[in-house]
DNA sequence: GCAGATAGTTGTAGCTCTACAAGCATTGCT
DNA sequence: AGCAATGCTTGTAGAGCTACAACTATCTGC
């Protein structure tokens, strides 16, 4: 057991003690899945394909979340010009606004975090920040 | 958007990235939360009540996953003599087992993590221990 | 001792997601 | 042009979990 177990255990217990994904859920009226695909969809439209490989979800499936957010007026579909086979999904104004209010609910960070002292959790930034692809 | 804000973003898609459910549920042929019953007993027996909020199940589904578990044969249920009316629910040494190797499973940090300099994994296992109470 | 609360169980219904098979339209390869 | 591969869709079946109602047995407070 070392230094990197003894802290992902720490990390992992804090994650799962502090599931919004049900709160999420219930404050929009979707699914988890369904929320998730708008906050993956903000940041610029995706094929079906595309969008799949980032929800983990099979193309079936995926079809169907598409399918429901698309009559919500939460997203488009649109033929994708250069392989007509392919169709491109791109979130509507107000799904775009509910991904980000979806996403300010999941970033509020645990009490226990948020009470750390000043200088720990400016430490913590600078460990944790290297282990994200820079510029993400 | 603060420290506490960015780090936690940090951590909850480490921790999301990293969904070892599956495949601990695969490796052990039960669902996710029956391993996870397990892994709470291992620690003492507890009452049907007590793991159920372990588990953040309610009773009636709480009353399946013993059953499940108590057929193959990984806990026993036994009366509790100083209340008749509840159940002292207690892992088999096969159990214990069980819940030691998946525990061993999802012990394992992401690569991401295992690999940051080993200076700065003492400094996060620092900051991360004040968040845990302390002799858990 | 009795009324109400509590612990657990049984049963049912439904939601979300997974997994797979089969089909159509379009594209890329030869 | 013909054929395999790709992108998406439709349909179906089922696992796993949630939620609720109703019941029995036992306990607690008065």
């Amino acid at each position: 057991m070392d230094a990197a177990q003894r802290s992902w255990r720490i990390i992992r217990e804090l994650v799962l003690d502090h599931d919004r994904r049900k709160a999420v859920a219930d404050a929009f009226g979707l699914s988890f899945v369904r929320v998730k695909a708008l906050r993956r969809l903000v940041d610029g439209p995706l094929t079906m394909r595309e969008l799949a490989a980032r929800l983990a979800t099979d193309p079936p499936y995926t079809t169907l979340i598409v399918d429901d957010l698309e009559q919500r007026g939460l997203v488009a579909r649109s033929v994708d010009p250069r392989d007509r086979r392919a169709k491109i999904v791109t979130v509507t104004e107000a799904g775009a606004d509910l991904a980000r209010r979806a996403e300010q609910l999941l970033d509020v960070p645990p009490a226990a975090l948020r009470e750390l002292p000043a200088d720990d959790l400016a430490v913590l930034e600078r460990v944790l920040s290297a282990l994200r692809p820079p510029g993400s």
